[in-house]
DNA sequence: TCGAAAGTGCTAAAATTTTAACACTCCGGC
DNA sequence: GCCGGAGTGTTAAAATTTTAGCACTTTCGA
C-alpha cells in the first residue's frame, strides 16, 4: 500500500506541486493549487506534511523552501509501480506499449533511438 | 488537474480497488481495502462514488458488482498522464526509461522484441 | 409460497481534514 | 541598531469525510 494512498487530498495536492516543481514556497504551493485555499493554510499543510516526513525544508532569505523529502528517483519509482500495479496488472510491458501509443507523444527520432537502445541494453543484461 | 485529485482518500482507495480488479461487489472492495471499515460504510462510498459518476453497477443475484465507469484503456491513459506531468515533467521517453530500468522487471526476450517492433511502430507512423 | 439470509439506502453522529485568525519572529535596508 | 514588511507557528472553528445503525427489499432453498 503506497504512501500516497494514505494521504489526505490537500496533502496529496500539495505533494504532487512539489514533485512536479521539485521544490516550492508556500507561496508557490498556493499558486499552483487547484481551487486554492488561504496562504496559512497552506503553511499548515505544508507543516503537517513535514510533520508525517514527506516533506522537508531550508530557509531561503525569509522564507522556506520547501521540497520532498524522497529523491526524485525514488519518488518517479513508487509513482511508476503504483500505476503499473493498479492499472496494467503488474505488467510492465502493457505499460510501456500505452505510453508509447499515447496520441500526442510525438517522440522524435533520436528519442526513439535512445529507447531501442535501452531496450538492447536491458537485453544484454539479461533482464 | 486529473479527476483523482478531488477524490477523498477513501474514495480513492476504492477506485484503485475496482481498477485493480476491473469490477467487485461492496464485500470484495472491503476486503481489499487497507484498514478496511465497517461493510455499510464501504456501501455507502461506493454510492457516493456512483452519484458522482466515478463508477457504476449492475445486479449479480442478491448483490451489486461495481466497475469504474471509464473504460479501463482511458483509465490507464490518464493515470499514466498523470504520472508523466508530475514525476517526469511530461518527458514521456524518461518515463518509459524509467520503467525499463525498474529492478524487478525483468522482461522477457519476447516482451522485449515487442516493444522493439512497437518502437519501430511508432516510428513508422511518424511519431 | 414462505421465511431466513443477505443485500440495499438512508440518516445522523464521529472523526478527520481543511481553513482562517492572531500573535510572534526574522530579515534587510537605512 | 531599529523599523517595517514578510514569514512563521499555534489554535480552534468550519467543512468535509468517514463511519455505523437501522429499517426496508430482494433472493433463493425448503
Amino acid at each position: 500500500m503506497p504512501i500516497e494512498t494514505h494521504l489526505s487530498r490537500r496533502e496529496r495536492q500539495i505533494m504532487d506541486v512539489l514533485h512536479r516543481h521539485g521544490r516550492a514556497t508556500a507561496a508557490e504551493v498556493q499558486a499552483a493549487l487547484p481551487a486554492a485555499p488561504g496562504y496559512s493554510a497552506v503553511r499548515a499543510l505544508l507543516r503537517i506534511l513535514e510533520k508525517k516526513g514527506h516533506v522537508r525544508h531550508h530557509r531561503a532569505g525569509a522564507s522556506y523552501v520547501y521540497l520532498p523529502r524522497a529523491s526524485r528517483a525514488t519518488a518517479r519509482r513508487s509513482a511508476l509501480q503504483r500505476v503499473v500495479a493498479t492499472f496494467f496488472q503488474g505488467s510492465v510491458t502493457q505499460a510501456v506499449a500505452a505510453l508509447l501509443e499515447t496520441a500526442d507523444t510525438r517522440l522524435t527520432d533520436a528519442e526513439l533511438n535512445k529507447l531501442r537502445q535501452m531496450i538492447n541494453q536491458a537485453r544484454k543484461e539479461g533482464r
